[in-house]
DNA sequence: CTGTAATATACAATGGATTGTATTAAGAGC
DNA sequence: GCTCTTAATACAATCCATTGTATATTACAG
């Protein structure tokens, strides 16, 4: 049954072709890269041959000869969790999706600190979410590659990125909560040295202040992310003396986590709390009442990124842009104007 | 502040190496590729010259020169979903990190049944869950490409596959509720027509047959693996003249769906009803009851693959290896043993 | 029918490594 | 000091396509 096969053959090349069809191989060149005159006659003859053959020009020679590779390396790093899943699911789709449209090949780096890129043979890169990528990211600029960051506005180097606007999705957030009438509005935070979490922070400050509505610093209940922090917040929120009525959560996940806790305490949500999440975790969906969030266009960000290394390839020159996208409130089940407000 | 400068730069070949250190560009390949006689001082001074020119050899001229390639394509479907997401990112993750250790280069593909992959320039392919990629996947073998399947069992192709054993692992999950004392158990399906949920019902009957427990059609549910489908299975399964015990459901998500119903329609889990799922999704640990599944050894699986891969791209020649990883149940809070069995 | 312009094709260099073969240098043995 | 063997190195061909330049062919006007 198991029929045992070489796996090396030798490939045929554009000589071949060229003794083929009867021409040089420039013409057989010009054929395939649809440069302008050839000969009617000959270009069919080509066609054929090519056809017959089955030739197909190796990338590699290609490479060699024109010095461009249209080899496009994203590089993210190698986190667990599920948001995470998610989320480089979604970033892998988007800059996969594009490249595929833009002929570019795909090259997939899952690092760490101290993994070694070797950059070697690829056309552009594609860093997603720096944390830890700092300096290949640096190496890669360092070497003149063209360079795309996505998902971490780079306020001090010189290399294009796109991300997304956590302040401005965080105030929108908190606004609905005091649209809702909520004026006693907790924040859980996930770790604010990352960028991230600090700008959802300052978004959640920026609504408050605009609504001249006091900081409260009780209010604010600090987290690295993880569900055992994002549990005693939870606690400790609900426990208070005077408890806030509405909460806006750094992630879904702690959200959820946070809703656990209140079905637990015996609270109901969102009669006695209103939670507002942030990522659009798909699995805000499951569970009784449904979680509304702040929904990020990673996609959107993903396939962007490939378009702007695009245009960075075909520039030639480094000339950034930073671009920033919106963050859209996704308004489900977990919040509830406040009772008697 | 925007520093225009110039991304091409012209790159230092071997024959620069080779003129800086006063030897041949023979020389200077075999110290770079450690192949022995060298004498030490012109090896040192190879080196010395490498590290100051900051010498990296071309990958495209290497592998035009030895006509391999170090390149893996990963293929993977452009499925949406919470538990695909999952999934597939725990295929990348395990191949990216075998890739890695084995110093290959991961080139991904995701595709859907139009897609044609160009399988130039790569030396091996793995493909990952087959439906609606054969076409690419019969090209593949065709070409003579090191080819491997993961997460399904290929019978009728001459390649190499590494699948999940469904079957026993939905065996072993039945078995469990029986032996909690279950006798009416019922089984929500996915799409049989794929192998996976195929596989998931020949276990599930496996199981009962063992025991010597009738298999009732009644309580077969047939699902396409989606919410909506689960919700009815799960409302006509509760509503039942001669309700199941318990469950076994193809999917974690389904079988959250399935939870949630059964909370709606004011039922106890586990009180009124076992559950176990399928998948290990991280999705099962969120909620009021976590959820018993069955869960794939994914990066496992993902990782054997590159291994073989390698082995056949050594060896030179196809002789496939079919290899099948069992599936291991994890006890958590939605079964409980039969009251009054 | 010829001169000129435009078109079509070919030659040969180029890109950057690997590698079989030839050649030289070095060390061993007497 | 002089063979002889072995280690070290160099030469040059090879991998395959691209492309600037040179040449050949064609077309057209006069």
């Amino acid at each position: 049954m198991t029929r045992t096969k070489k796996l090396t053959s030798k490939n045929i090349s554009i000589l071949d072709v060229a003794r083929e069809s009867g021409v040089s191989i420039t013409t057989v060149s010009r054929v395939i890269n649809k440069i302008g005159n050839v000969k009617e006659k000959n270009r069919i003859r080509v066609m054929n041959a090519v056809k017959d053959l089955k030739f197909q020009p190796s990338i590699f020679a290609q490479r060699l000869a024109t010095g461009k590779s249209n080899v496009v390396a994203l590089v993210i790093p190698r986190y667990e969790g599920v948001f995470y899943s998610f989320y480089a699911l979604e970033v892998i789709r988007g800059v996969g999706t594009m490249c595929e449209a833009l002929k570019l090949d795909l090259l997939l780096h899952l690092t760490d600190a101290r993994s070694v890129l070797s950059l070697r043979g690829v056309g552009g890169m594609i860093f997603s979410d720096i944390i830890g990528n700092r300096a290949q990211l640096e190496d890669s600029l360092a070497k003149g590659l063209p360079t795309v960051v996505i998902n971490y506005y780079v306020e001090d180097l010189d290399v294009s990125c796109i991300a997304v606007d956590n302040c401005g999705g965080a105030e929108n957030a908190v606004n609905y909560l005091i649209e809702l009438g909520h004026r006693k509005i907790a924040h859980i935070t996930g770790d604010v040295t990352t960028q991230a979490a600090a700008k959802r922070l300052e978004g959640y400050k920026r609504a408050l202040e605009k609504n001249s509505i006091k900081f409260r610093e009780d209010y604010i209940f600090y987290t690295d992310y993880s569900r055992g922090q994002a549990r005693s917040a939870a606690e400790n929120l609900i426990k208070a003396i005077d408890p806030a009525t509405a909460v806006f959560v750094a992630s879904d996940s702690m959200a959820l986590e946070v809703m656990a806790v209140a079905r637990e305490l015996g609270k109901n949500i969102p009669g006695d709390l209103s939670i507002v999440g942030f990522d659009d975790n798909p699995s805000g969906l499951y569970g009784p009442v449904s979680l509304t969030t702040v929904r990020q266009p990673l996609i959107r960000m993903a396939e962007e990124s490939v378009k702007e290394l695009n245009r960075l390839i075909a520039l030639k020159k480094n000339s950034p842009k930073k671009i920033l996208l919106p963050a859209e409130l996704v308004i489900r089940e977990s919040c509830k104007p406040l009772a008697g407000g």
